[in-house]
DNA sequence: CCGGATCCGCTGAGATACTG
DNA sequence: CAGTATCTCAGCGGATCCGG
């Protein structure tokens, strides 16, 4: 587990786990790499980043480890040249997906409902 | 709607949405301020600052603005000394609350799993 | 192919002090 | 009571370059 998550882990004992969850869920492109990783059962490097539209490999790289810190994905070396690494969701991953899916459901619902009431003229008050 | 939101909602048009519920939903206190909002019908400032365990005014003040300005809560002002400010969730602020429930169910969830493989033995392999 | 090392700007959270 | 004004400080995301 990485520190921050487990810092949030002790200190939120009660009354706030929804943090929890935003603390190993958001990030940027986790959430894209676990939707992808549950689409896909199994994907290399390489085929993440072209998937995701090139993110630097820097971050992709410090995404995926903070993802297997947490215990929500695993990676998988062979030893080979060139090299391959394999990453796919653990258990615990795969226990994250509908929680994914209700915060994409809701995040489009609002993105629409937001853009829609852009488009309306303003109240006279505003 | 906040920049930040909107800068979000705009890019991400598709393939993510996640991100604009976490970009919505995450950020100190806010989780625990819709909780409380939910429960409580309608609170005033300082009896949210004394439910959080006294964020510092100025923390409480930006989240509950961002939270207004992205449409999840409405405040209502009342001139009068002293000032009263009342603050309760909107249509849209309600509509998250099934999300923040599942949030809180997982972040619990993975709280406690984390914490029980604490107490193991560690593998012999780290 | 899959990274590590280094540097860097920005935003978010908090401490502290003050005010209509 | 319900904020505002300043300041600080850490950490994240990103760019760039290097390496087994």
């Amino acid at each position: 587990m990485r520190e921050k998550t487990e810092r949030i882990v002790r200190e939120w004992s009660d009354s706030c786990d929804a943090e929890v969850s935003i603390a190993v869920l958001g990030g940027a492109w986790k959430p894209s790499i676990l939707t992808l990783l549950g689409e896909h059962e199994v994907l290399r490097f390489g085929e993440l980043g072209r998937l995701l539209q090139d993110p630097t490999s820097r971050v992709l790289t410090r995404q995926l480890r903070e993802l297997e810190e947490d215990g929500l994905i695993t990676r998988t070396v062979y030893r080979q040249v060139p090299p391959k690494v394999e990453y796919r969701l653990s258990e615990l991953g795969v226990s994250a997906t509908p929680l994914l899916g209700e915060l994409t459901r809701w995040g489009t619902q609002y993105a629409e409902q937001q853009r829609s009431s852009l488009n309306r003229v303003p109240s006279p008050s505003e």
